[in-house]
DNA sequence: ATAAATGTTAAAGTTAACTTTAAGTCAAGG
DNA sequence: CCTTGACTTAAAGTTAACTTTAACATTTAT
């Protein structure tokens, strides 16, 4: 079954505009028209958006989504290449996992603070758990 | 000990520009000068700005930031609310979690893809772990 | 004393990822 | 036939969080 740009749009959470500019910017290839021009994504093109998404989502830029789906479109000598993509984002994700971890120790040590003291100036909302990486 | 913007700016791991623009922006209300104009930050703007990253770090906006330092300065009244902000901002970095906890599970399985079939068309690129929450 | 380094400001520029706008085309229903 | 709604494009606008620039003041080192 195949949708329109407004049904994919829905079905993926996004906006028509959204995927205007994904397809602009050369992130679905595949993407077929009517004769009339008019944009008609099949399940293949839905699957894949999924993927962008998930990419997206994690932090991953629309430029280098591009460049993953430029090295899927060139076969399988890529192969390499795509697995060190995806192994790097990998340990992106993994970093800002731990930078979310840091800061939400840091917020609960602050509500916790506050239940158990329940005094508020300024000088105890700055102590607390530590979550400045030091650059020296 | 007090630091000048560049020290401070190092030990934070920021820009002295970036720092600039935190107090422009009213994120650094105690802020002290010298008589011919020149920032001095104290311990108290050094750990202020630790918090300041930690929250920024996890997906806080600067104007949501100034909102809760301006609590902080108007003393104990404001408890309830500061608590509030910290407590919706937890469940903002908790979701994000979730976020990148379902896109490692997907990158992940993508990478196992790689390791053990080693066919690598779009078609494959496209399948396997779901990544989308549909908005139906 | 003077040159270099560091500080200041306001204002303009940057970047990503879209959104909005304007002007026009196309398909379906009454 | 003609209106209505969905589609198209290119180009300009938006937003956040800075950075860069330019012009100038001050502090430090020689």
């Amino acid at each position: 079954m195949n949708y329109s740009i407004q049904q994919a749009a829905q079905k993926l959470g996004l906006t028509p505009s959204a995927l205007r500019y994904y397809d602009k910017e050369g992130l679905l290839p595949t993407l077929q028209r009517t004769d009339s021009g008019i944009r008609t994504f099949r399940e293949t093109e839905i699957q894949w958006l999924g993927l962008i998404c998930c990419l997206k989502n994690s932090g991953m830029p629309i430029q280098e989504i591009k460049h993953f789906m430029t090295l899927c479109l060139q076969g399988e000598d890529t192969c390499e290449e795509r697995k060190e993509v995806l192994e790097k984002h990998k340990t992106e994700i993994l970093d800002q996992m731990k930078v979310l971890s840091n800061s939400l120790n840091t917020v609960n040590y602050k509500i916790e603070h506050y239940k158990e003291i329940g005094i508020f100036h300024i000088d105890q909302e700055i102590g607390g758990a530590d979550n400045v990486q030091s650059a020296s």
